[in-house]
DNA sequence: AAAAATTATATTGTGCACAATATAATTTCA
DNA sequence: TGAAATTATATTGTGCACAATATAATTTTT
């Protein structure tokens, strides 16, 4: 058989396998705060942005689209994290922002990143040697996307 | 607000963006063997295992576990990539095994790895280098996953 | 050999992820 | 201004991914 063809030569095999097992790491972390990981990702996006993004905006951050964010967003409005409401100014749009709730458990999720990069076991200088591999990789795959 | 809880500051977050992406570079390949990546997955490991495999085998093999695999299965039944029978010697597991079909689309798969990697636009030393950095940060989160 | 524990797969239910499509509002421009 | 194009979100349908549970067969233990 082609070497090629074989699963443990592949880059995206690996990139997929360590995808799961890393949501497998946050799960039990998370959990405690009622979050999935996506449902995560969407409170980092509006904890650093500090003001209303719109499901636009978090998508763009997330690269995931509204087929995903709008029942995902519900389930976190069910949860009084945070609320939705058409925008004034343009109707089509709708702003998304937290509720004290919402905002209030940034605190218990500030433990997370340290907690995961201790998961890691990778040195600072690993890591960021992966990190800039991984950036290189999706500026490269980013360009011959569309 | 925490450098630590930024999303361009986070190992995962890149993990999670790029294993998406990935899947989207593969999508258009892929549907003209009409395979998803999952199932092309499984499609490679029976190529590469030549022979019949169990369920779980293959779950072992992908990282997948049964609630996955076993509708994952039947629709490539359905398409007669392969066939699935209980094994005479144990009866709790199936065997699974690619039909003429399943072997024949193998030369149609050729193509895939070199066009993907060719998408990812690093030269065979970045590509290494990003595979070992993987696979250190894999074999760390394994043995504390447990 | 019978009971208990283990193993292998399947089922159910929830939550992404995304293509395709729909709906409605806004913008552009003829 | 009014039609056409664009933009923003939502809905529908399919396919993972996995926890929890169920079922059935095999192995181990007593």
């Amino acid at each position: 058989m082609s070497d090629l063809l074989k699963l443990d030569q592949q880059l995206c095999f690996r990139i997929y396998s360590i995808s799961k097992t890393m949501n497998r790491l946050y799960a039990p972390l998370l959990k405690k705060l009622q979050l999935t990981y996506p449902q995560y990702l969407v409170m980092l996006a509006l904890w650093e942005h500090k003001e209303a993004m719109t499901v636009s905006q978090l998508g763009q951050t997330l690269d995931l689209d509204s087929g995903t964010l709008s029942p995902l967003l519900k389930r976190m409005e069910n949860q009084s994290l945070l609320t939705r409401s058409r925008s004034l100014a343009d109707e089509r749009s709708v702003k998304i922002e937290l509720t004290a709730h919402g905002k209030n458990i940034k605190k218990d999720a500030k433990h997370i990143p340290a907690k995961l990069f201790n998961l890691t076991g990778l040195s600072h200088q690993e890591m960021k040697a992966l990190r800039s591999g991984l950036d290189l990789l999706m500026a490269n795959i980013k360009t011959t996307e569309g």
